[in-house]
RNA sequence: GGACUCUUAGCUCAGUUGGUUUAGAGCGCUACCUUGACACGGUAGAGGUCACAAGUUCGAAUCUUGUAGAGUCCACCA
C-alpha cells in the first residue's frame, strides 16, 4: 500500500497518471455489441489556436459527461480533432511567410499549400496537446482534421450531391468582401461595430438645368463614383415631379435616373438616395428591380478601378473618399456634413472594414435544408441546455438566408466544380470525372480546356459534416454504425448558427438521422471585470499557468462549480484556491485514513495476531455508520439527477459539501474518536475498513470531475493490477432502501447538540484547556439513547469530562443552556459563569425565537390562511408554534433562574 | 426596432415545479484553536427588508406587469 505524502503535488502526479491512462490505452473505444456506445465529438478547435479559459470549460465538462458515462458501462467515445481555419491559417502562414521576406502570391498556390501543410506539422495543434494537461480522455487513435483525405472526400461528396439536388448554385450576388483578405465571408462572419461616421450631403444637379439639384445623405461617398440612379419614396411629394428626368453625378459626370421606389424612407435623410447596385446590398436589390446597370468601382483590394474618373483610379477607398469629398466641396455641391452613428461591418478575422462587393460566388439553399432541422428541435428529438436557446434557433431557421460557402483563399477543400469553355459547369470528385462528365456536353473537349474553380470552401462547409465525417462518412462501416449519432454536443451559443444549427441540417440531409441528442450551451467566461477574454486585453490567463499553479484537478472542478447552466462565469485564478483547497482536503482525508489503517495493522502484528479476513466479524453499526450510508446514498441519487439535467455546478457542489462537511468533518471525526477509544484492535481494523470503503466509493463519484487525484489516490487504496484503474470502475449506485431521512434527523439532532456545546463554549469563552460538563435534559426515551449512546463522541467533540442525558433531569444550578430541538442543553459552570453574558446571549436568542413565533402566529391567524393551505403546511407551522413557543419557554426559565 | 439574460451577504455567485429555507456556499471579516489528516485546516460568529414598484395568491427571492441599471444576440442603418 502505498504511503501518501504529505502535502498533494499535483505537479508530481497529473502528468504521470495520464501516462498510466494512454499507455494503458483507456480511451479507446471500440465496437462492442455487449454495451450502449456514448459518443461526443470536441468541438474542433482552431488548428492555429492555444488552449484559453474557454476551451477548459468546454473540455471540463465534456469530460466529465464522457468519464461519467464510461463509469455507467457505456462504450464512451470521444473523437477529438481540429479545425483547418481556412482563413486563420492562411493569415498565420503568410505572416510567417513573410517574415522570411516571401509573399504568397509570388510562391503560386501549391507551393504555398506546401508551406501550410510543413507549417501545421511543425506548429499546428499546439491545443491538441494541451489538452491532455487537462486529462480529458479523448480517443486519440481517432483524431481527425477537416482536411483530412476522408473529411475532404466527406467534403467534396456533399458538395456534388447538394450541386446535383440544385442546392448549390453559382451566382452573382453582393458579398460581404474583405479587401484585405481578398475572400467574401458570409454573413456571418461580419462583425458590426457602432462608430461615429458622418453623413455627407451632396447636390446632384439636374441635367439641363442650372439651378435645380436632388440633394442625397451618404455615409460613403466614394461609392457615388458607381451610382447608377437616384431613388425617392413613390409617396414622396418633393420629388414627384423629377421622377423619370436624369441628373449628373458629380466628378463622374454621367447622368443618371431618378427612379422612385417603396425601399426609400421619406423621412430619413433627405429623402433621396443614390443607388450604387454593385456595392450595397439594398442598393443591388434595387437595381435588380428596375434593370440598373452594376457599375464596379473598386478592385479587390480597396483600390479605385478603371471605371472611375482618372483622378482617383488607384486610389485606396479613404484616400478616394477624402480627395472626392474636397473635390465636392470646392465645387459646391457638398451641402454639408453631419456627426453620424452608424454600425459598419468588419472581418472576423482581421478587423478591417469590409466592403459590399459585386461578385461571383457559390451558395448553398439554405431554406430546405432549414425546415426538417427546425422540426427535430421543436419536437424535442433534439434539447437544448438551456432551453431558451431554441428561441434563438428558431428565428434564425425560419428567417434563414442562403450560405455563401465560397472563400478566396488557397487554405481550404478546393471547390470541386470545372468550368467549360463554353462556360457550362461540371462538379466532379477529380478532375478525370470531371473530363467524363465535359465529354457529354461536348465531345471534343480535352483536359487543358477545363478549368477548376479557384476557390475554396467556407471552413464551415467542412464542420458541418463533424460528427459522421469523423465517423469516414460517406464510406459505410461498422464504426459510423456503432457511434452515430453523437449524444452530446457542449459549445459556446455563439457558434449555434455557423455550427449547430448546420450540423444538424448535415446530420439529417446525409445521414437521415439527428446528429447529437442533446446541446449544452456553455457560459461565456469574463474576467474579474466582467469583460469577455481576449487576447488584445491580454485578460485572458494562460491555462498552462494555471495548472502548473493549482493542478489541473483545481482548475476543473473550479471551473465546473463556477459555471451554473446557461451563465457566465467571471473567473480569476484566485478562484481556482477552492479547487486546490477541496483537493488537499481529500487528499488529507485519505492519507488520514491510510496512516490509521497502517497503525492499527502494526497493532496486529505486535500482538502477534492475523489480520481478519473479509469474513470477519464486523464492528457494531453505530448511529454515524448508518448517517454516512444514508447520506451517501442519497448524495449519489442527487448527482445522478444533476448530471441527467446537465446541472453541472450541482453535480459538483453535492459531491464537495457531501466529501468535505458530511464525511470529513462529521463521519472522519466519529471514526477517528470510536478507534481512539477502543482497545479491540478488531473493531478498530473493521471501524477504518468502513470509512475507507466510503471514502473510496466517494473517488469514484468525484472522478469525472476530479480525474488525476481520485486515481492517484485510488491506486494507493489497495493493490491494483497493473491495468486496473478508477476511470473504468463502475459507478456507484444509489440503493435507496439505505436512504433513512428518520435515522438522519437522528444524527442531525446528536450533532445540533455538539453545536450547542460548542457554541457555549465559544461564547463564554471557555478555553477547550477548561473541562465543562453536560447535562441534556429529554422529553423523551429515544432522544436521550441518541446521545447516551454517543456519549464519547460528545465527549470528544465538545472536550467535556462527562455528559448526562436523560427524561425529567434536574436543571443544575448556574449554567449555560440551549435548547436543541426542544430538548434542554445545559453547561454547568460552578463559578466560571458571567451572568452577564449568558444572560444576554438568551435574551438575544428569545428575541429572535419571538420575532419567528409572531410570523408563524400571523400566519395561523389568517382565516383565509387555515382555510386554504394545504394541510402537510399548516401541520408544520403548528409544529413551528409548539416548538418555538416550548423553546422560548425553557430559555425563558433558564433566563429566571439565572437571574433569581 | 425584435429577442434573450442578469440584478440575492463586503466580493463572486447557488437557490430545479411558489410552502421542509428560520434565504445558502466560497472568498473576505471577527474570536478562539497548532488537539498526531489537513492552517490549502478546525470551531464558533458577524453580515441580506433577495434592484425598485404594482399585481396574482392563504402564501412570492421564486409567477405576471412596469421602472431603473448591466450584458448578449438578431435585424436595420442612404
Amino acid at each position: 500500500m502505498a504511503e501518501l505524502s504529505k502535502t498533494y503535488s499535483p505537479q508530481e502526479v497529473e502528468d504521470k497518471i495520464y501516462h498510466f491512462w494512454e499507455s494503458h490505452n483507456l480511451f479507446h473505444a471500440r465496437v462492442n455489441p455487449e454495451k450502449q456506445p456514448y459518443t461526443i465529438a470536441i468541438p474542433p478547435p482552431n488548428i492555429t489556436g492555444i488552449l484559453t479559459m474557454g476551451h477548459v470549460l468546454n473540455n471540463s465538462l465534456q469530460d466529465a459527461f464522457v468519464r461519467w458515462k464510461r463509469m455507467q458501462g457505456f462504450e464512451a467515445c470521444w473523437i477529438p480533432g481540429t479545425d483547418h481555419a481556412g482563413i486563420a491559417t492562411q493569415h498565420v502562414v503568410e505572416k510567417s511567410l513573410r517574415k522570411d521576406g516571401i509573399e504568397r502570391r509570388e510562391i503560386g498556390r501549391e507551393e504555398f499549400l506546401k508551406r501550410v501543410w510543413s507549417w501545421k506539422e511543425q506548429y499546428g495543434g499546439t491545443i491538441i496537446k494541451q489538452l491532455r494537461k487537462l486529462g480529458t480522455s479523448c480517443d486519440w487513435e481517432r483524431e481527425r482534421f477537416t482536411m483530412d483525405e476522408g473529411l475532404s472526400k466527406a467534403v467534396q461528396e456533399v458538395f456534388i450531391r447538394l450541386f446535383e439536388k440544385g442546392l448549390v448554385y453559382r451566382g452573382k450576388y453582393i458579398v460581404n468582401w474583405c479587401p484585405k483578405d481578398h475572400t467574401a465571408l458570409s454573413d456571418d462572419e461580419v462583425n458590426y461595430v457602432d462608430s461615429n461616421g458622418h453623413l455627407w450631403y451632396i447636390n446632384y444637379p439636374v441635367e439641363g438645368s442650372a439651378s435645380e439639384f436632388i440633394t442625397v445623405a451618404t455615409t460613403r461617398p466614394e461609392t457615388m463614383l458607381g451610382d447608377t440612379a437616384i431613388a425617392v419614396n413613390p409617396k414622396d411629394e418633393r420629388y414627384a415631379h423629377l421622377v423619370g428626368k436624369r441628373v449628373v453625378v458629380p466628378l463622374a459626370e454621367r447622368a443618371i435616373a431618378v427612379i422612385a421606389d417603396d425601399y426609400v424612407d421619406a423621412a430619413f435623410g433627405t429623402g433621396a438616395v443614390k443607388v450604387t447596385p454593385a456595392h450595397d446590398p439594398n442598393d443591388y436589390q434595387m437595381g435588380i428591380r428596375h434593370n440598373l446597370e452594376q457599375m464596379i468601382v473598386m478592385d479587390t483590394s480597396g483600390k479605385m478601378n478603371l471605371n472611375v474618373p482618372r483622378k482617383y483610379q488607384g486610389m485606396d477607398r479613404y484616400e478616394c473618399r477624402r480627395e472626392l469629398l474636397r473635390d465636392l466641396d470646392q465645387t459646391g455641391l457638398l451641402l454639408k456634413t453631419e456627426d453620424h452613428a452608424n454600425s459598419v461591418g468588419h472581418c472576423y478575422r482581421c478587423d478591417t472594414v469590409i466592403e459590399p462587393y459585386l461578385s461571383d460566388q457559390w451558395f448553398v439553399k439554405m431554406q430546405p435544408l432549414a425546415e426538417p432541422a427546425l422540426k427535430v428541435v421543436q419536437d424535442g428529438a433534439i434539447k437544448f441546455y438551456p432551453e431558451r436557446w431554441t428561441k434563438v434557433y428558431e428565428h434564425w431557421m425560419t428567417n434563414i438566408r442562403d450560405w455563401c460557402i465560397s472563400r478566396q483563399l488557397w487554405w481550404g477543400h478546393r471547390i470541386p466544380a470545372y468550368y467549360l469553355p463554353s462556360g457550362a459547369i461540371v462538379v466532379a470528385l477529380t478532375k478525370e470525372e470531371a473530363l467524363e462528365k465535359a465529354r457529354v456536353l461536348d465531345s471534343s473537349i480535352g483536359p487543358n480546356d477545363l478549368r477548376q474553380d479557384e476557390d475554396v470552401l467556407d471552413t464551415w462547409f467542412s464542420s458541418w459534416l463533424w460528427p459522421f465525417s469523423i465517423l469516414n462518412w460517406p464510406e459505410e462501416n461498422e464504426d459510423l454504425k456503432y457511434f452515430y449519432p453523437t449524444d452530446t454536443l457542449v459549445t459556446g451559443p455563439d457558434i449555434i448558427f455557423f455550427w449547430v444549427a448546420r450540423m444538424i441540417m448535415a446530420g439529417l440531409e446525409f445521414r437521415g438521422e439527428i446528429p447529437f441528442r442533446h446541446v449544452y450551451f456553455t457560459s461565456i467566461i469574463r474576467d474579474a471585470q466582467g469583460r469577455k477574454m481576449s487576447k488584445s486585453l491580454g485578460n485572458s490567463p494562460d491555462p498552462l499557468d494555471v495548472i502548473a499553479t493549482y493542478g489541473a484537478d483545481a482548475l476543473r472542478f473550479t471551473v465546473l462549480y463556477l459555471a451554473p447552466l446557461g451563465q457566465d462565469v467571471m473567473y480569476s485564478n484566485e478562484k481556482c484556491e477552492m479547487g486546490r483547497n477541496f483537493a488537499n482536503k481529500i487528499w488529507n482525508a485519505g492519507r488520514f485514513l491510510l496512516m490509521n489503517k497502517d497503525s492499527i495493522l502494526g497493532e496486529f502484528t505486535t500482538a502477534g495476531l492475523s489480520v481478519p479476513g473479509a469474513s470477519a466479524p464486523e464492528a457494531a453499526v453505530e448511529l454515524s455508520d448508518r448517517w454516512i450510508v444514508s447520506r451517501f446514498n442519497a448524495t449519489v441519487k442527487e448527482l445522478s439527477l444533476s448530471m441527467d439535467a446537465f446541472r453541472i455546478n450541482d453535480a459538483v457542489k453535492t459531491i464537495y459539501d457531501f466529501l468535505w462537511h458530511d464525511f470529513c468533518d462529521w463521519y472522519v471525526e466519529f471514526a477517528k474518536n470510536r478507534i481512539a477509544a477502543s482497545s479491540d484492535v478488531n473493531e478498530k481494523y473493521a471501524i477504518i475498513t468502513r470509512a475507507l470503503s466510503i471514502y473510496e466509493e466517494t473517488l469514484k463519484l468525484l472522478h469525472p470531475f476530479m480525474p488525476f487525484i481520485t486515481e492517484e489516490i485510488w491506486q494507493g487504496l489497495s493493490e491494483r493490477g497493473t491495468d486496473e484503474s478508477i476511470m473504468v470502475a463502475s459507478l456507484p449506485q444509489a440503493d435507496e432502501t439505505l436512504i433513512d431521512t428518520e435515522m438522519e434527523r437522528s444524527m442531525e439532532f446528536l450533532q445540533n447538540v455538539i453545536s450547542a456545546v460548542r457554541t457555549i463554549r465559544n461564547e463564554m469563552n471557555l478555553p477547550p484547556s477548561k473541562s465543562i460538563d453536560v447535562v441534556v435534559n429529554c422529553t423523551d426515551d429515544t432522544r436521550a439513547l441518541v446521545l447516551t449512546s454517543n456519549v464519547t463522541a460528545i465527549q470528544k467533540m465538545t472536550r467535556a469530562a462527562t455528559v448526562e442525558a436523560g427524561v425529567n433531569l434536574a436543571k443544575p444550578g448556574y449554567s449555560a443552556s440551549s435548547v436543541v430541538s426542544g430538548q434542554e442543553v445545559f453547561v454547568p459552570l460552578k463559578g466560571l459563569i458571567d451572568v452577564d453574558v449568558e444572560r444576554s446571549r438568551l435574551e438575544k436568542e428569545i428575541a429572535r425565537l419571538q420575532g419567528q413565533l409572531r410570523g408563524v402566529q400571523a400566519k395561523l391567524s389568517n382565516e383565509t390562511f387555515v382555510a386554504k393551505a394545504p394541510a402537510d403546511v399548516l401541520q408544520k407551522e403548528n409544529d413551528k408554534l409548539n416548538n418555538f413557543s416550548q423553546t422560548i419557554a425553557k430559555l425563558t426559565a433558564s433566563l429566571e433562574q439565572l437571574q433569581g
